[in-house]
RNA sequence: GGGCAGUUACCAGAGUGGCCAAAUGGGGCUGACUGUAACUCAGCUGACUUACGUCUUCGGUGGUUCGAAUCCAUCACUGCCCA
C-alpha cells in the first residue's frame, strides 16, 4: 500500500489524498459503507460501485467467521471472489464487537471468549486468531483486534484496557510478520489508538503506534457515549502525534457534520452504519438537514426524495412514495433510503475533497455544518 | 317461527362484581440509532391537564348492589343451526 498527499488545506488540518491497494485507488477523504456480512445491507454492487460510488467497504470479522465461516471465504478466494468485489475491502477485526456484544463475552489477557450472537455457541478470539481469519478473508486493510473502551469508562479501567489493546497490538503485528496473504495480493494491518477521553492515554497510545510504522493507523473508541466535544478534541490530540505520511481512520464514525469536523482534523478514512442503519429505520440525509420519512408530513409531498442529490433514488421517486414504502413496510423503502444516504455520504467526501483542492474547505465546511442537522 | 352464540377503544380481541380508562396484537403519531445481535428499539395512542388528578366510556334502556364492562330484565342488531 502507498499512500500519497495530494493537496493539503491552508486552515485546517484536512488533506486530499490517495490510498493505492493492490485493488485499487482509495481517494481521500473517503466513508466506507459497512458490509458487515459481506453485503452493504440491500444495496447490490452495481449501485455500490455506480450512483453511490463506493470507493472501498467494510467486512466484519466476527460475523464472516461465524457465517459463512473461514473454509468457505477461502474456498471462494477470499471475500472479494465470494462476493464478487474488486475493489478494496477492510474488514474490522471484532474489536467493536468486544464492545457491542460486551453482555456475553467475557476478557482475558489472551483474547476474548464470545458467545455466538446466533446460537450461543462459545467461541474464542485472540489476537493471533483474528489475524489469521483476516488473512482468509483476505482483506486489503486488517485491523488490530483492540477492546473498544465504552465512551463512559473511568481512568483506571481506560488505562488497563489500553494496556491490553497494546499487547494484543503486538501481537497482531508478530502474527502478521509470521503469516504471508494467502492470495498473492498485500494485507496492510492498521493499529488503533484507544485511550477513552483520557489526553495522556491517548497521547501515549498515538505515541506507541507512530513509532510502528504500520501503513495506516486508526483511531478507535470513539462515538460511544462521550460528548462529542471530546470526541473532537480526541482527535486533535490523537492526529497531532499520529504520522502525517500515513492515512487516518477514524473508526465508526459518523454524522454528516462529525465527518466534515473530524477531515478539518487531519482525519482521512471513516466508516459508520448509519446511512444504512438509519436509512433502514426511515432516516434520510439531506443538505437542508435530516428527515424522518415516516412522518405524516411527507404523505402528500411530491416533490423529489432529495432535488440536490445525484443518485437515480433522489430524482426518480418522491418523498410522497418513498414515504408510502416505509409505512407499508416494503422492502424497496430500505433500499432508496440506503442507497439515497449512501450516495448523500460518498458525495459529501467528494466535495469536501474537491473543496480540499480548491482551497475554501474550512469556509465550505462552516457553511454547510448549521443546515446538516436540522430537522426538516 | 324456534334454538344457540355474540355486540368491549381506529381494527382484532382479552376481561365475567371492586386492584378497569380496560390485557395483548395490529394500525396511528413521535422519537432513537455513530468500527451493525438493528427491515430494529422506545414512548404516546377516550377527553381535559405539564403533572397530580378529574370526567365520560365496554350495543340501547331500566334494574340489583356500598360498588357493574362483568349480575338481572327488556329492546335492538349480528352470526350459525333447525323449520
Amino acid at each position: 500500500m502507498t499512500f500519497e498527499i495530494d493537496h493539503r488545506d491552508i486552515n485546517s488540518e484536512a488533506r486530499a489524498c490517495r490510498i493505492v491497494t493492490a485493488h485499487g485507488t482509495i481517494r481521500t477523504p473517503v466513508f466506507m459503507p459497512v458490509g458487515t456480512q459481506g453485503t452493504v445491507k440491500t444495496i447490490h454492487k452495481r449501485e455500490l460501485t455506480g450512483d453511490i460510488g463506493a470507493q472501498i467497504i467494510l467486512g466484519n470479522t466476527y460475523h464472516l467467521y461465524l457465517r459463512p465461516g473461514v473454509d468457505i471465504l477461502e474456498r471462494a478466494g477470499g471475500l472479494h471472489g465470494f462476493i464478487g468485489w474488486e475493489r478494496p475491502i477492510l474488514t474490522d477485526s471484532g474489536g467493536f464487537q468486544v464492545f457491542s456484544l460486551s453482555a456475553i463475552r467475557k476478557l482475558k489477557e489472551e483474547g476474548a471468549e464470545f458467545r455466538s450472537h446466533i446460537d450461543g455457541s462459545p467461541h474464542f478470539f485472540s489476537p493471533e486468531r483474528v489475524v489469521d481469519i483476516q488473512r482468509s478473508i483476505g482483506a486489503d486493510i486488517i485491523m488490530a483486534f483492540d477492546e473498544c473502551t465504552p465512551g463512559d469508562a473511568d481512568y483506571d479501567y481506560a488505562l488497563r484496557s489500553l494496556n491490553l489493546t497494546e499487547r494484543w497490538l503486538d501481537r497482531c503485528l508478530n502474527r502478521m510478520a509470521q503469516t504471508a496473504p494467502k492470495y498473492g495480493y498485500e494485507q496492510s494491518l492498521f493499529p488503533i489508538v484507544q485511550g477513552c477521553v483520557y489526553p495522556d492515554l491517548r497521547r501515549r497510545a498515538a505515541r506507541h503506534i507512530a513509532s510502528l510504522g504500520a501503513d495506516g493507523n486508526a483511531i478507535g473508541g470513539l462515538a460511544v457515549g462521550e460528548p462529542v466535544e471530546k470526541m473532537y478534541e480526541m482527535i486533535e490530540i490523537v492526529n497531532d502525534i499520529l504520522p502525517q505520511e500515513r492515512p487516518r481512520y477514524l473508526m465508526g464514525v459518523g454524522t454528516p457534520a462529525n465527518l466534515l469536523e473530524a477531515i478539518a482534523r487531519g482525519v482521512d478514512m471513516f466508516d459508520c452504519i448509519m446511512p444504512t442503519r438509519n436509512g433502514r429505520n426511515g432516516q434520510i440525509f439531506t443538505r437542508q438537514g435530516v428527515i424522518n420519512m415516516r412522518n405524516k408530513k411527507w404523505e402528500d409531498d411530491f416533490s423529489p426524495v432529495d432535488g440536490d442529490g445525484r443518485s437515480f433514488v433522489d430524482t426518480e421517486y418522491s418523498k410522497a412514495y418513498l414515504h408510502h414504502l416505509f409505512k407499508v413496510h416494503e422492502i424497496l423503502a430500505l433500499q432508496i433510503a440506503s442507497i439515497h444516504n449512501s450516495a448523500f455520504y460518498q458525495r459529501l467526501m467528494d466535495e469536501a475533497r474537491a473543496h480540499i483542492e480548491a482551497g475554501d474547505f474550512s469556509s465550505w465546511k462552516a457553511a454547510i455544518i448549521p443546515s446538516l442537522s436540522n430537522r426538516l
